[in-house]
DNA sequence: AGCACGCCGACT
DNA sequence: GTCGGCGTGCTC
């Protein structure tokens, strides 16, 4: 047994085992190898890994902000020595116990990915490697991974959708498209909703493919079911001339069979285009040469278990390591893209990205008119304003369509005794529990404990409980009530529906709803925001939104971007149909107490980079994100005080070593939601303006985590998060 | 995280 | 006498 061979494998953070274990060969395997080991009595699906590199100088870690772009990003391992795990030289080492045979071994580039992504997200490098595996690798025997690939490659099936007639690209486009080609990027491309940026990534990917006859690209997509025409409009672009098989899909609602086959395809070289979510990011793709992230902003890019890692951050990163190109996508960019897109002033350089902006929308209606309706001078208590109503009436008698936004679902967020004060809450966890009126439920929303209503208050006995503000549900009833002399075109009555998580939970209802509503059988669509997303409503003339004050002031110092995306974005969805006459144009409506206030101004101009610099400055002034850098660490427990307990001694540890780098450790506090299913959760800011001295932080600070959880035994999980999304 | 080993209570 | 509860500890 000549070889020693690093293999890495799924080792939990927790394991203690951080790094590549050793094993021995007869024969020597090419780094990127997929092979089965023994550990322990279990047998493992490993990746052969590099040999033990020699660690970098300290503190000169690549990372994804401020990576200078000149310089070749380099493998990351950790820089203290003691980090890496080599094998005991005395121990006895194992055997490989087999080989995937038949599989190109996984690129270096691939494997750097993994490793960077596990370093800068602290997690193990075999847990990030082997999560972006397909699962059936993990699970088919020797005798089945032989079978399986002995099956015949099917002949090249020729693609049966419509072809479709490629538009010419507007001056706008031509102009993007042409900065696209003389530029290194990355790139931010700026444009409103029906400006027509996937026209712009069709044609980027195009001349890819022509130019390169190997050429793979990489779409990512928030939610992919969701967006269901998108995923068509590159099928029927591309798969004319290059077959039905140059597109796969990668999300999480294949079946592992599908998901090998698409694995397969993209590591073969054989599939061009990838189509995929944040899994995808991790895609094996030898040839790729561009990398599309469609909606940046979306909050979804970022991986909310396990490796909590930003598939949009990791797609610039990895861009920059293959020499593929880059282009994020967005008619509300996040606000670190649009800061990292600035241009250069007088006294300061331009960002890191180059900002493609397309400012019209081509082939479609204008941007709809919003109006603001000030909540202060109607009746306490009104839902609709009677302004709204009468538009919302004399709409939907013209047959147009009208879509109702509502950030929360149910019938009342809570039930309340109008005697004793009693209010629904749940007993597992610190939230009030949704009164559903459909099944007669409290449901609470967090853990999923449901009861049915209780006829009397459980605690006076008193007949008079009511529900406490309004939910989807009660809001379709309300809707009903109120329209309910309004006739169609057709002398029918209205049809109002409800789009929400509880209306879709079985499998295809979302599906079938959506197409009822493009079927025009729906007049009314009130849903959460799952409905501003991706959908084209051709027909919709007029979107509402109500309740949106929550975000204007919330603790989440992302609320108002996030709100700002969803307006435009619901906005968007208004008067997409260019071939409709209107007998008055498109409107967004939005109640609100604060009419005033600089959100709503900026959305009445749709003017995105008036928000985004109202914003930038009070996160500059607050030394916010993207003006500092955060790091969360999470611990649950069956007590608040271990909890915390665990984390100011985590805090205590690191005390020294974040005074000198200049990080600052916040106190531990409870979280917003502190208990969920009897768990208590408890968090810790760690914040910095130097995004590497956090990682170099968080690097040392983690062997500290790791020994102070032997010492609170009564800590059940905890976790860092990296460039957390809310906190 | 798995999965062993191990050391004490109620059953065929 | 064994089946099985889940506490501690190890895995190249």
């Amino acid at each position: 047994m000549p070889h020693q061979i690093s293999v890495m494998v799924h080792t939990p953070a927790h394991s203690g085992i951080g790094g590549a274990l050793t094993y021995e060969s007869d024969a020597a395997h090419t780094p990127g190898t997929l092979v089965r080991v023994p550990l322990g009595s279990r047998e493992l699906l490993g990746v052969v890994w590099d040999e033990a590199e020699p660690p970098l100088p300290s503190g000169d870690h690549a990372s994804i902000a401020n990576t200078n772009t000149n310089e070749q990003p380099s493998l990351l391992m950790p820089d203290d020595p003691s980090l890496q795990n080599h094998a005991p030289v005395a121990m006895q080492l194992r055997a490989i116990a087999s080989v995937l045979e038949g599989l190109t071994p996984l690129s270096a580039h691939w494997r750097q990915l993994v490793q960077f992504a596990a370093h800068y997200y602290q997690r193990s490098a075999g847990e990030v490697a082997l999560a972006a595996l397909p699962s059936q690798l993990r699970d088919l025997s020797t005798e089945q991974w032989a079978r399986r690939l002995k099956r015949k490659p099917k002949a090249v099936v020729a693609y049966k959708g419509a072809t479709q007639t490629i538009p010419t690209p507007t001056d706008e486009q031509a102009q993007v498209l042409a900065d696209f080609a003389t530029n290194k990027g990355p790139f931010l491309l700026f444009g409103n909703t029906g400006s027509g940026k996937t026209e712009v990534y069709l044609r980027a990917a195009q001349a890819e493919l022509e130019r390169d006859p190997q050429a793979q690209i990489l779409v990512m997509v928030p939610e992919i079911n969701l967006t269901p025409q998108l995923e068509e409009r590159f099928r029927a672009r591309f798969c004319p001339q290059w077959g039905a098989d140059c597109l796969v899909s990668m999300h999480s609602s294949l079946t592992p069979a599908q998901r090998l086959k698409h694995w397969l395809a993209a590591h073969s070289g054989e599939a061009r285009i990838v189509l995929g979510t944040r899994m995808a990011v991790f895609a094996s793709m030898p040839h790729l040469q561009l990398i599309v992230v469609d909606e940046e902003h979306d909050p979804s890019y970022k991986q909310q278990e396990g490796a909590r890692y930003s598939a949009r951050d990791l797609a610039i990163y990895r861009g920059q390591l293959e020499g593929a190109k880059v282009i994020l996508g967005s008619a509300t960019p996040s606000l670190e893209s649009w800061h990292h897109s600035r241009p250069a002033t007088d006294t300061e350089p331009a960002g890191r990205y180059m900002r493609l902006a397309m400012p019209s929308r081509v082939g479609q209606g204008a941007l709809p008119l919003v109006r603001r309706v000030d909540m202060n001078r109607q009746p306490y208590k009104t839902v609709f304003s009677n302004h709204l109503l009468d538009a919302m009436r004399e709409r939907v008698t013209r047959g147009e369509q009208i879509l109702v936004l509502l950030n929360r679902r149910g019938y009342a967020p809570v039930l309340n005794c109008n005697d004793c004060g009693w209010k629904s809450e749940c007993p597992h966890c610190s939230a009030y529990r949704v009164f559903h009126k459909l099944d007669r439920t409290l449901r609470c929303h967090h853990c999923g404990f449901t009861q049915p209503v209780p006829r009397a208050c459980p605690t006076c006995g008193n007949l008079d409980i009511s529900p406490l503000g309004r939910g989807t549900e009660q809001l379709e009833e309300h809707l009903a009530e109120l329209l309910a002399d309004v006739r169609r075109p057709d002398g029918e009555p209205i049809r109002i529906a409800r789009i929400d998580a509880d209306s879709t939970r079985l499998k295809g209802e979302l599906e079938r709803q959506l197409a009822e509503v493009h079927a025009g059988a729906v007049d009314v669509l009130v849903g959460t925001q799952m409905i501003a997303k991706g959908h084209d409503f051709r027909r919709v003339t007029l979107v509402a939104a109500l309740n949106t004050d929550g975000a204007l002031f919330s603790s989440d110092f992302r609320a108002p971007e996030r709100l700002f995306s969803l307006l435009m974005q619901a906005a968007g969805r208004a008067g997409r149909d260019a071939n409709m006459s209107l007998v008055s144009p498109c409107e967004m409506w939005v109640q609100s107490h604060h009419p005033l206030h600089p959100l709503f101004e900026a959305l009445k101009q749709h003017d995105y980079p008036a928000f985004a610099e109202q914003q930038l400055k009070e996160r500059e002034q607050a030394t916010l994100p993207p003006f500092s850098f955060q790091a969360l660490v999470r611990a649950e427990a069956r007590s608040q005080e271990a909890a915390q307990g665990f984390l100011n001694a985590a805090r205590d540890a690191g005390a020294a070593l974040a005074d000198e780098l200049l990080v600052d450790l916040y106190p531990a506090v409870p979280m917003t939601i502190q208990r969920v299913a009897n768990i208590e959760r408890a968090q810790m800011l760690i914040e910095c303006t130097s995004r590497k001295a956090l990682q170099h932080f968080l690097a040392h600070w983690q062997a500290d985590l790791h020994a102070m959880r032997s010492a609170h035994r009564q800590v059940i999980r905890w976790a860092v998060d990296v460039d957390p999304l809310a906190i």
